[in-house]
DNA sequence: ACGCTACATGAATGCGCATACATGCGTCAA
DNA sequence: TTGACGCATGTATGCGCATTCATGTAGCGT
């Protein structure tokens, strides 16, 4: 009686070879029906549970699954694991989950493997990650979510972040500034650098410069926002505008403002990138640019599971639309709202 | 050429036995330095990895741990993980993770123990819960975090919940609330339970009535703490504080006076209960209760690898401290709502 | 009644590894 | 020089399962 019971437990106790009580709970091949039940009480009376250890060496089916995130800690994630977790089930798998996969990414990856994820997701990849291209060469079943990789020709869900920035610029200019300030996420992101690089083109179309001193790295990070906005808003040349390549930064650059005494948007405004939830909470009422995150979350599940089932299949690139999402964190700049109200 | 290669493959290649590879992958036996060397060297040259089911299947120790959370996308847990995750991998212990174990828990467990888990760590657990106590029953490794399970016995990991919940009533009653609303979680949930009775205990200590249409269950959910503060706030016998047992009900109750127009502190109190680190950020500046989190984290994770290697002994339940903090969401109580509307 | 088929089931095998046991070689004391 | 011993390494085995092949039995037609 040392660990769990084997299926030659319950072979040995139904009464049958241990490849009958397989085929049970494989359902699938012809076993009598009387047999059938017999092993089948068996096994619901003892709570016994297949190893999973046995069968995938077997079958060379872990049936787990690698999911990798930068920092759990930052909420655009969790919705993310959320969705990503309910497909996987949907389909018999579980989640392996790394957090804090921006380090050694090497390290992570080699101990998936010891234990033979199908595949892996990865929802945080850098833009020169050597540890994804190489499993991207050896044919290994992976996809990129919301990143992509340099280089990289593998199955790819991400939303439209050129447009979206665009979006969020244009929505800015119609407002009527012209001092923005840009707080991009790691520049070995490809989500901040497409953002960041559509939204300054855009402002550059407009003809309204985007001074070196008001792009500031965050990193993701929302304290290093808050800190990288309290400069940028107590500095010389102060922007009327704080536009964050996604949604927790934006929070910092609100924290920031409030913690300067100024008032959002009468005094900056101020957007985000994503729409997660939090950002329509009364406490930020947040103006964004909206991805559909659950989709996909879901898209990126489906697409592994497609490449585990068909290796040699060319790579996709799922593009989702973002959709700009004004809220009450943007509005007319300062100088112009005075005069406006002068006006009245 | 299929599939990942083996240790068989490895020996073959170095000139050993496949036994003599087991030896040097697993550092301890002796072998000598050149063969060692060789063998790594064919390791190295071909980022082969051992396969953890195999190992698992010899051993009996799959490296496996699950890790159920009820909502990952409650900013509560984040942090949790993040934890967690760290200790687990300090320990070479990988995180087999699941969120929404509050639903059919019993599938849940019945697929961890199928990938053979050495162990669980349950962060959501409900005090009736059968899943657990069968696992308790069975002497199967886990720890209950931040959570207990009635009549389980076993390693339970939770912060100084009575203690909290009256600082909490004091500090209110200190600052002159006598009409105060109480936000609970979900009645299944140790963590809610207690902190209510404690909170209605003191109060009832203080002669302050707490009437049954002032308690709320919003199951610890930022919408349904909204929703319900909306309620207690509009209704008749309006509250002059909110006493929400975790933060992210009181990010509800937040957004709910903010959506009525209050002004909080000044027409409505609001408390919290964790100190997770969003509330501390400028947007909500909340009074709580805190509770060392990280480090309750890691306790559960030494507490549930000590019980893997020491399978029968004694259940420990950690109580860690709860401390006060007062921040900007509390104040003396309007004295009534009129009288403050009047006065704007 | 006989032989044949279809089907239910058992026996045997191997997945990749750790480990107990066996072997062969060098070393050292007598 | 010899036998005993220790060390490095090889051989054999089994973990729990899926699966292939072999076997026996019932059911069928003629």
């Amino acid at each position: 009686m040392n660990g769990p019971l084997t299926s030659s437990d319950i072979a040995r106790e139904a009464g049958v070879s241990q490849a009958t009580v397989s085929r049970v709970l494989n359902g699938s091949d012809r076993v009598a029906p009387g047999t059938r039940d017999r092993v089948l009480a068996v096994i619901e009376r003892h709570g016994y549970a297949p190893s999973a250890l046995a069968r995938g060496l077997v079958t060379n089916r872990s049936q787990l699954i690698g999911v990798i995130v930068a920092d759990i800690t930052n909420p655009f994630y969790p919705e993310f694991i959320e969705a990503i977790g309910e497909s996987l089930a949907a389909r018999e798998l579980r989640m392996l989950f790394y957090n804090g996969g921006l380090g050694d990414e090497e390290a992570y990856v080699r101990l998936l493997l010891e234990h033979r994820v199908e595949g892996i997701i990865f929802t945080s990849a850098l833009r020169s990650s050597q540890a994804v291209r190489r499993l991207v060469d050896e044919r290994f079943p992976l996809v990129l979510t919301n990143r992509s990789v340099d280089g990289a020709d593998c199955d790819v869900v991400v939303g439209d972040n050129p447009a979206g920035a665009q979006a969020a610029a244009q929505h800015l200019l119609d407002l009527g500034h012209r001092r923005i300030g840009l707080i991009t996420g790691h520049a070995e992101a490809s989500t901040s650098v497409e953002r960041a690089a559509a939204f300054a083109t855009r402002l550059e179309a407009a003809g309204v410069e985007l001074p070196a001193h008001l792009v500031r790295d965050a990193a993701f990070d929302q304290a290093a926002a808050r800190r990288v906005a309290v400069e940028m808003l107590t500095g010389p040349d102060q922007p009327t505008a704080l536009m964050c390549v996604n949604d927790v930064m934006a929070f910092g650059a609100l924290n920031a403002a409030r913690s300067l005494g100024l008032r959002v948007p009468e005094d900056v405004s101020v957007m985000g990138f994503d729409d997660i939830p939090m950002a329509g909470w009364e406490a930020f009422r947040l103006t964004t640019v909206r991805q559909p995150l659950a989709e996909m979350a879901r898209a990126s599940v489906r697409l592994l599971s497609e490449r585990i089932a068909e290796r040699g299949r060319p790579a996709q690139r799922l593009v989702y639309p973002s959709d700009l999402i004004v809220r009450d964190t943007t509005a007319v700049p300062a100088p112009d709202r005075r005069a406006a109200e002068a006006r009245r």
